[in-house]
DNA sequence: TATTGTTATACTCTATAACTATA
DNA sequence: TATAGTTATAGAGTATAACAATA
């Protein structure tokens, strides 16, 4: 019964990459920014966006849309506040995601039987389906950054990132 | 200007504003996520950037912004269209980035003499005043981000953030 | 013809606040 | 009164396309 919300993305996004990033371009002095553990991280991530949006193109998943994806696969039955609250984002903003997901047929809005103002995310079928195969294809984009680390690097990067961004999993 | 890095005993104290962003929310399975570089870049880099931007608030100083006056400052009479790729955004996003700088008065639009279609950039005198300002205050907020480093761990962190995006010396 | 800076326009993402229906 | 989902609205950020002046 949730009414139709015009959106223009039916038609989904366009990533429109065009040039690539150069994180260091010639003949630039980028000054303090080399010594920033802050700009270094946003130059990796910008390299890790790009390579991700390219790769997720034919299914037209950005990091936010994967990233539910996998929380509600994960989490069934998860409520769109707690939703937003790992994304880290407005509880307004899952709307429009959440409408993206169901309109391309991954993700349903199921009643909550204890809670009549709650809804539970579930993934459908498809978006069971299609998630394999968009982890698969994660995976092998992580993999290609990470091509150039040993797995005592990788390993390692992972730990360091995590002491920095308070989220050190197995220590 | 060779940036070193202060002792910890100056690390300013971490600015408390708002909601934060968890990047580990309690009961939650997260699933391959956690195994992904590439969401723990994206998790280290919303940790960096909620405080980058608190810190700087007295300035209106965003990330973009800042980058622009560090890049101006150390490439003097940098053409718009040359920071735009330092950047990497679309030439026309650097106007309204400009107006913003020259609106506060840190940054000056200068024909060039030798080709009337463009224009230098560089800092103002309170452009370069400020940015003194701003950037101890940006390395207080880094040195926050790495507050649980070792230096040994910084600069690993550093080199294999390097590898990975492809701005790091050859190796 | 190509390039520089700019304008016009549009779209994504996200925030705040208010509304509704429940609790 | 408080909470879950939604709506309305606004702002930042960035993209494409087209334009005028210049190369």
């Amino acid at each position: 019964m949730s009414p139709k919300r015009t959106k223009s993305s039916d038609i989904l996004p366009a990533p429109a990459l065009g040039e690539h990033f150069n994180p260091k371009v010639p003949g630039i002095d980028y000054g303090v920014l080399d010594a920033l553990l802050g700009y270094a991280v946003r130059r990796t991530q910008i390299k890790v966006y790009e390579d991700f949006i390219t790769s997720l193109e034919p299914w037209s998943i950005t990091p936010p849309r994967f990233s539910s994806l996998v929380i509600i696969d994960r989490n069934p039955n998860i409520k769109a506040i707690e939703l937003a609250r790992v994304l880290g984002i407005a509880r307004s903003g899952v709307v429009p995601l959440i409408d993206g997901l169901e309109e391309a047929g991954l993700v349903r809005r199921v009643p909550c039987a204890t809670d009549k103002r709650a809804l539970g995310l579930v993934l459908t079928d498809k978006g069971r389906e299609d998630l394999a195969q968009i982890i698969a294809t994660v995976q092998a984009s992580d993999q290609r950054m990470a091509r150039h680390l040993s797995a005592d690097e990788f390993q390692q990067l992972m730990h360091l990132l995590g002491k920095v961004g308070g989220f050190s999993p197995r220590t």
